[in-house]
DNA sequence: TTTATTCTTGCAAACGCTTACAGAAATGAT
DNA sequence: ATCATTTCTGTAAGCGTTTGCAAGAATAAA
């Protein structure tokens, strides 16, 4: 290859002092691939990011000099100039629940493959956080923002709905039916589970509640008692037990009704934490899973199936709850004009060993 | 207040067209706080990092329409002009369990306390994007890079270390004594529960490895043998069994011990999870804990103490670990030829109820 | 061939900030 | 009061991109 081609006269002011990139190396910018490509910086950007209106040689050439150089994109640069900032935040309460774990998976590959970059938040449940990082975050640091069960909307949400921002919430019901979210069918998990203790028959069913400020726990309460309902049982109030979706709750819980004069013959945790409590509690009761006491759980999580007797629950797809929350998002993200919308995934009665007919029928 | 402060003149070039936030909003810079508070934007940088020699009353000044403004420094920007992004990479395999959770925990709170952002890459244990991750981190991303139980470090420390780029590693031994990390004292606490177990009585200890290909797995195992070596033990092959630290391992490692003709007193598994797999094989078994077996864990998870009968442990202070983790890479960024450092933190044998004197002494 | 269109490409400005540099103001020493 | 310092503040350049605009190249239409 003779062929020269001849130096295009780009601006070339020498720098201020050619400053390392924060570490040691300079990296290479788009100039360098410009040159290297023998094009201009303009045409650079243009192949980058993928723009009509460039010889597919020239993008060729572009192409070839970029990975010959290793050249990756500076984001800061990027977002400063276009206004994108190709990264979306993600405000949690806790990591380290496989609840969360699941959702984070779902998140992070949808984001990942839509080359966007996630970065976290976590509250640990000190409310005043939350409208902080919301704060800065919506201050040009991310594209848009998920929030999985967030506990403080009120201090934020108009804002975020002023100013237009990209948000999601995930297994929150919003403020009202204009809020984007993204839930599952609580409701319909309640009693699925409920009716199929019914049908196994059932007549005296505990149910342990999560933490009931939270709308999806008043949802799985109203399923369970719909169902009872529908199947005209009584709905006794001593056999619900008002729970914080925590282990030692479902421990307590599963106690206090085991004790009652007319204990129950089966038991409904509002989540798969609290029912390994329940597990554990009939267990020490010196009562047998499920041939003296049938017990079913929500979510499944990964431990549900590992249990003994495997935990028969609700499974809520919680991975498909990030995914779908993502997707939702990136489509606000490219086209603000899009209608707001909520999406409503199915949740399943998975059917495992710990449930059986009741002993005295 | 009447005295006008004449308006500086400075370069106000009408702007190609104002391009909003990305969102709605378009949002106050320096320059308007500038404006508002009758200095210089760069006066206005100055107050915005603290840096020395502004007046007292300007900086109030300027801190006045600071917040009357609700001014937020733009990230991208500061970065951009000063080579400082005010963000770490955090690079994981997963989410979802509590040892990550405890981690990531530490890690955020020491990193908000410092102001710092974060961003959250997962792997899924996908090698290959270990690398691709890091690449794009340390091209300007991030200040630095955090990564817990990396699995790929072959791949890139190479180009870290050559760019000088600030990371400290979590969990992990690192390619040599060279290279910045913060681990536990495996070693001990293997030999610490052993040697544990050994002055209860055992005699026959089973033991079930972590993933053979993690220094931490192997360090523990050492330790093990060499508590049984030093208490004149002899190190019987068929009490080792080798898993993964997954918990079906931990339950088909203690049937396959519970099944040799001469079974052990007690197991020792290499983390918690694959314990509670032990506890519940041992009750599959129809024997109990800890009078027939006892068992004993690694990591202390949040869990270990809700099971029954609580589980004995070796803790690890995960949390500290990522404390310590962003306090020494915090160092490095903040001075680059801070010398490397490898911190070690103590893990303490935290003795519950489920080990006991053996059986048949 | 000439002219009107549609493609390609380069130039320059702008994004919001940090920081070197230099001038102005204030302070201290003489 | 004068000069040397020291403290304070403003100007300008530059960080690495994106993108409107306009000019040049290629193509289609006449």
């Amino acid at each position: 290859m003779s062929k020269k081609l001849e130096q295009p006269t780009q601006t070339l002011k020498t720098p201020r002092g050619r400053r390392p990139n924060g570490n040691g190396l300079s990296s290479t910018t788009i100039m360098d691939v410009a040159r290297e490509a023998g094009v201009s910086y303009a045409t650079v950007s243009r192949v980058v990011n993928n723009k009509e209106y460039v010889k597919s040689d020239t993008r060729e050439r572009v192409l070839k000099a970029i990975t010959s150089l290793g050249y990756v994109v500076n984001q800061q640069a990027r977002s400063l100039a276009g206004g994108r900032s190709y990264a979306v935040g993600l405000l949690v309460r806790d990591l380290g629940s496989s609840y969360m774990g699941e959702i984070v998976r779902g998140i992070d590959e949808s984001l990942s493959a839509a080359q966007y970059n996630l970065m976290l938040y976590t509250t640990h449940r000190r409310k005043i956080k939350e409208r902080i990082y919301v704060n800065n975050l919506i201050q040009g640091m991310t594209d848009g923002l998920l929030l999985v069960l967030p506990e403080n909307l009120e201090a934020y949400l108009e804002t975020l709905d002023q100013t237009n921002f990209p948000y999601v919430l995930i297994d929150h019901q919003g403020l009202d039916e204009r809020t984007p979210v993204v839930i599952t069918t609580n409701w319909q998990g309640g009693y699925d589970a409920t009716r199929y203790l019914i049908e196994l028959g059932h007549r005296r069913i505990g149910f342990l509640t999560g933490m009931m400020d939270m709308r999806s726990s008043q949802d799985r309460l109203s399923g369970y008692q719909a169902a009872l309902r529908d199947h005209g049982l009584p709905a006794d109030p001593q056999l619900v037990y008002e729970g914080t979706y925590y282990q030692p709750e479902g421990y307590a819980g599963a106690q206090s009704l085991l004790r009652l004069p007319e204990p129950p013959t089966a038991i409904f945790a509002s989540n798969d934490v609290m029912a390994f409590g329940v597990m554990e509690a009939v267990r020490d009761a010196g009562l047998r899973i499920p041939s003296d006491i049938s017990v079913i759980g929500f979510d499944d999580i990964a431990q549900a199936s590992q249990v003994a007797p495997p935990l028969t629950t609700v499974a809520q797809p919680l991975e498909q709850l990030g995914r779908e929350a993502v997707r939702m998002l990136l489509a606000r993200i490219n086209n603000p004009e899009q209608p707001i919308a909520r999406t409503i995934l199915p949740t399943t009665l998975i059917i495992r060993q710990s449930c059986d007919v009741p002993r005295n029928v």
